[in-house]
DNA sequence: TTGATTTATTACCATTTGGTAACAACTTTG
DNA sequence: CAAAGTTGTTACCAAATGGTAATAAATCAA
């Protein structure tokens, strides 16, 4: 049931009362995705904000001739152009499937109802600072790291990614191409 | 006076009688700083949160034999180790002020509590949403530009920017060495 | 002001990463 | 299953960036 769901899955971050999340859940609404479909395309407006119960999603940016990935979503996690859900406005990037999927999604009109109520308030705030502290990260790393310790990284974070998501999409996440990073993984250097 | 600057920095982004300013501004203490001195040193967990009347400040981390910085801030601009101040964990993040700078701040348990009020819940909610925006977009860009590109875009965003900051605190945040900046600017390539 | 220290520039070469291309491996679809 | 398309690997060379070092310029401090 979907507000066990979230409750099992927020509750590692703060108490709120099975009433709280049944409340909650009732915004949500269900959607399954085929891998590769695209979930919100680039140029338009975020209408969702999405909860992945099983499978994955990236957030994809257009450059030059092929697609960067801004980011990976698998399992409880939060999927969505966020920054076009906050700003309402369109955006450039794209959000696809990686796999067939599973999900709950709340509209943005739920969403930003929802960001005045207790449990949903608490949630929203929360989210924004996760996905800042996380961004900041991804920072640190570009900067800090070189690309075969920013691929160690994320190999430590996602064990299974490479049996999940195509190695041109880790190659874009980490800021290189296919090619280093197949060399990366051989040991060439 | 204080609620003033406060109500013009912010009136913006969304709007709030002075009244709330005013009993915002009871919750903030000025402070100045020299330059160059360590706002926040590694290691430490962040105690306040600053916002800059006057001069600047960057938040840099140790990458081997220097220093990196991950953000600058300039008048009527937040700044502090945020993530610090969320997670109310030490970080290894430092906050240097680099110029002679008059700033306001809130300790972090006002900071809290603010959190919990009307003008302070938006503005709390306002900051960590910016935050993750201005984030992500150092993200696009260090994935999809190139050194040079970023170059342009920080001067455009900072025009006296190279009249302010150390070109070697430029080329850290770029993702580049000061020698490369310093090609990139002499147009060698 | 002068000397000491820090920062910026330039040149050189080393290293990393990118891009093309050919091929192999895998996946999809009829 | 077989053909077509896509993805991953490797080799090669090109381009971008890094690192050392020497010098010049700017800044700081006595």
């Amino acid at each position: 049931m979907l507000a066990e769901t979230l409750k099992k899955s927020f509750d590692k971050y703060f108490n709120a009362p099975i009433e709280a999340w049944i409340e909650f859940a009732a915004f949500c609404e269900p959607i399954t995705f085929e891998k590769d479909q695209i979930i919100k395309p680039q140029g338009s407006t975020e209408k969702y904000f999405y909860f992945i119960i099983k499978g994955s999603a990236g957030l994809f940016l257009w450059k030059e001739t092929n697609f960067v990935c801004l980011d990976f979503a698998f399992e409880n996690n939060a999927c969505c152009d966020y920054m076009s859900l906050l700003t309402r406005q369109p955006t450039e990037l794209e959000v696809v499937a990686l796999e067939k999927s599973e999900m709950i999604r709340i509209s943005s009109a739920n969403f930003h109802i929802l960001s005045r109520k207790s449990v949903g308030q608490v949630i929203m705030q929360m989210t924004a600072e996760a996905s800042f502290i996380e961004k900041q990260q991804q920072q640190i790393e570009l900067l800090t790291k070189t690309a075969e310790e920013r691929y160690k990284i994320l190999q430590t974070k996602f064990p299974d990614i490479h049996q999940r998501i195509a190695q041109k999409h880790i190659a874009s996440y980490l800021g290189i191409t296919p090619q280093s990073l197949s060399r990366i993984r051989s040991g060439s250097y």
